[in-house]
DNA sequence: GACTTTTGACCTGCT
DNA sequence: TAGCAGGTCAAAAGT
């Protein structure tokens, strides 16, 4: 696809903007932060030891990353392994490996791999996509959010 | 050897 | 229109 090189290159910073107007993405901003793993060993113990892969049970495979403008850290571009999931996700790291924004678009058409633990939270009907924990985010960000809507 | 990550280039949408 | 910024692709490198 990229033959010839012309002199497009533009990858870098000029003025800031806030593109957030389309992308159906849901947002999740940094909700961990205030959480963190050092919490208290709540529930998250347990969850940790999943985290070896990317997050949420899920494979990705990181197709991209970029330097937002808004943000000081680089943006990765993530897209679900499954043969049929068109799943996304953009996740947005700091240089202390904390997520400051996750963004999640799509939802699985499966069920989440690995399951050689039994059962476990195989979120089998309607894959609220990764709303495990979201959940908590959307009750203190997105309710607040449509309520100022 | 297969899969994932890295990274530069390209495409598209918006102002 | 052109330029900018975000998003995606694909070849190479790494694990
Ligand atoms: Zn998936």
């Amino acid at each position: 696809m990229e033959l010839s090189k012309s002199p497009k290159k533009q990858d870098g910073l000029s003025s800031d903007h806030n593109a957030n107007g389309r992308s159906e993405f849901n947002t999740v901003q940094s909700f961990m932060q205030n959480n963190d793993h050092r919490n208290n060993g709540n529930q998250y113990n347990q969850s940790i030891r999943e985290q070896k892969r990317s997050d949420d049970g899920y494979n990705w495979r990181k197709y991209g990353q970029k330097q937002v403008k808004g943000s000081e850290n680089p943006r990765s571009y993530y897209k679900c392994t499954y043969p049929n999931c068109p799943t996304k996700k953009k996740v947005e790291r700091s240089l202390d490996g904390q997520i400051t924004e996750i963004v999640y678009k799509g939802n699985h058409n499966h069920p989440k791999p690995q399951s050689t633990k039994s059962s476990s939270t195989a979120i089998c009907p309607l894959w609220l996509s990764n709303l495990t924990i979201h959940k908590q985010m959307k009750s203190q960000i997105i309710n607040p959010m449509l309520q100022m809507a």
